[in-house]
RNA sequence: UCCCCGAUCGUCUAAUGGUAGGACAGCGGCCUUUGGAGCCGUGAAUCGUGGUUCGAAUCCAUGUCGGGGAGCCA
């Protein structure tokens, strides 16, 4: 290999990083283990709101199936019914569509195979692999030991194939009540690892199913249900999280004495970054005591709340592809997952003026009521998208923060004295303040110089700025939504026995009243917007003509913050 | 305490017994009608100790540290 190749194709094409179970795929392939065939699956359970963790295992899985030509099922692991509901359902499908993945006509459900796998477990009786037992949950735990000593025999191991069969019958009619009963497999009470301590198979749950209604009392256990349900739908690769490791003997286990089709389990790190909570626990608690508007507040890691804020599903698959797989339980900082964003808002975002702490500019020279149209790049990284015309008047509006009565060092914006240019208007001058009572300055007075329409100097003279503008009487107002970290303490970095909601910035969201330029006036949902030298922003599902509203989806980058800081 | 898994720049990841590479972040510079974008440059790592080998991030042993595990959750 030469050294110049040695980058791999993790530079090249960051998507397709070399990573481990890339790895064993490409040998099972090789020795032809399955066929040839490649078949995943993405299998949620429909208990809450998919975030961007969960992207990680959608692009890993529908990557892979697409990488090598094969399949990758959309599956809900919808067993145990107390948590699971429709509306859960519904979002998940939803946000898989929208990050940009198809299942085709493989859409399943793990309560689609309720039937099937009631047979495997009688077959599993009927084989002496599996026993009705009548401990009661404190009994089973009792029963169970502890890691260093091994546990002991449930007093109904022993029961005859028949009895089991009558009362694994029994269970299914309804004949006792929750909770009395389980069905459990025959394993090894003396293994090292707690799930293979006869693990339980069925328990007796009278909930409604969101799918099967009341038609069943007994609901199979994660265990029992997600191997066999891989092994139905031929899935070549099952791949999970990290915390499943040790449940891959007890997934082997059922497979082997099922004597059924078996896939193999792989496993990775889910997803850690900074500044973030990704746990459902926790984002539950921010939904129901209101320190967010709801699933999906723009603040919400939750692919709806991203995509609310502003987040192309690009950037979130690029940044799925690059951060890279491995065992490891690393922490991702927030700062990958913003310069994935950046970097597809800048290709794609319409730029457009937009001051959001508007101060007034009286251009002194400049014909009372005359107004010219100055025309404007909507893009610079992609000339297809033309341009359009701002109106320029006497009377302007620019950022508070673009101007300073005693400008630090470093600072090249406007002062008293100083030349600036307009962005794709004139260059200016500052002539004098007029100020309040208070002291602030409420209007700045400056002079152009008409032969710099468009912002060009025919003399080649330089100045060191141009900022952005609005002219008073030819703009839209609107809310500007600017968002900040929901956290101001990264809660990742927290021990368990903080209370993360103690760690929230109390400043994550600011209301601003804006003003912007004609042209937001045709923002449309979906579209993606920079205002230039501001950030990048969105219209918000909220937003009406008479009442627009834009959400800052992320800031540019800020170099004269950092001076300033520095300073 | 027992079992399982893991450990490479600040962070994430590559190198599959043969020159430790890339990305993000940082720093410096160039360019610029966005202090944006872009471009160039730069500092920065193999957990410790033994062993095998001509050669070890990679294999073996051991220690240390981190994560997971005793639901009728997934």
């Amino acid at each position: 290999m030469l050294p110049e190749e040695r980058g791999g194709d993790n530079a090249a094409d960051p998507g397709r990083a070399s990573n481990f179970v890339r790895e064993i795929i490409r040998e099972d392939l090789r020795t032809g283990k399955y066929g040839g065939r490649v078949h995943t699956r993405f299998p949620p359970e429909p208990n809450g709101y998919l975030h961007i963790g969960h992207a990680k295992s959608i692009c890993l899985n529908f990557g892979l199936a697409q990488e090598f030509g094969g399949k990758c099922n959309l599956r809900f692991d919808d067993t145990n019914p107390s948590k699971e509901e429709t509306e859960y359902v519904d979002s998940i499908i939803r946000d898989v569509h929208w990050l940009g993945f198809d299942w085709e006509d493989r859409l399943f459900y793990a309560s689609d195979y309720f039937d099937q796998l009631y047979d495997w477990a009688v077959l599993l009786i009927e084989r002496g692999k599996a026993f009705v037992c009548d401990l009661t949950g404190d009994q089973v735990r009792e029963h169970r030991g502890t890691p260093t000593e091994p546990g002991v025999n449930s007093p109904w191991r022993d029961r005859s194939v028949d009895e089991n069969l009558d009362l694994f019958a029994r269970m299914r009619a309804g004949e006792f009540p929750d909770g009395s009963r389980t069905l459990r497999a025959k394993i090894d009470m003396a293994s090292p690892n707690f799930n293979m301590r006869d693990p339980v198979l069925y328990r007796i749950l009278r909930a409604h199913h969101h799918r099967t209604g009341d038609k069943w009392c007994i609901y199979p256990m994660y265990d029992f249900a997600h191997g066999q349900s891989d092994s139905i739908e031929g899935i070549t690769h099952s791949i999970c999280t990290l915390e499943f490791e040790d449940h891959r003997p007890l997934y082997d286990w059922f497979l082997q004495n099922l004597e059924i089709y078996a896939p193999r389990q792989i496993e990775f790190d889910r997803l850690n970054l900074t500044n973030t909570v990704l746990s459902k626990r926790k984002l539950l608690t921010l939904v129901q005591k209101g320190y967010v508007a709801g699933w999906d507040d723009p603040r919400m890691p939750t692919l709806s709340g991203m995509r609310r804020r502003g987040y192309t599903p690009e950037a979130i698959r690029t940044f799925c592809g690059r951060i890279g797989l491995s065992k490891t339980n690393g922490m991702i900082e927030l700062g990958q997952l913003e310069h994935a964003l950046r970097e597809d808002l800048n290709r794609r975002a319409l730029r457009v003026m937009a001051v959001l702490d508007p101060v007034k500019v009286i251009v002194t020279n400049y014909p009372d009521n005359q107004v010219e149209e100055m025309e404007a790049v909507n893009n610079p990284e992609d000339p297809a998208a033309g341009t359009r015309t701002v109106p320029f008047a006497k009377v302007l509006y620019i950022e508070r923060d673009d101007f300073r009565e005693d400008p630090p060092k470093q600072y090249y914006r406007l002062s008293p004295g100083r030349e600036v240019r307009l962005r794709y208007a004139y260059l200016i001058t500052c002539t004098g303040v007029v100020k309040n009572d208070a002291g602030e300055v409420t209007e700045i007075h400056c002079t152009y110089d008409p032969a710099t329409r468009g912002g060009t100097t025919p003399d080649g003279r330089k100045v060191k700025s141009t900022i952005h503008w609005v002219a008073a009487d030819h703009c839209v107002g609107f809310e500007a939504r600017l968002y900040d970290n929901l956290f101001q303490t990264d809660p990742s970095a927290a021990d368990s026995q903080t209370d993360f909601t103690a760690l929230l910035n109390p400043n994550s969201l600011e209301l601003r009243p804006a003003m912007g330029e004609r042209a937001i006036r045709d923002a449309a949902l979906g579209a993606f917007y920079q205002f230039e030298r501001v950030g990048y922003f969105c219209v918000d599902p909220s937003s009406t003509p008479e009442r627009p509203v834009f959400n800052r989806t992320i800031g540019l980058r800020d170099t004269w913050a950092k001076i300033a800081q520095k300073g």
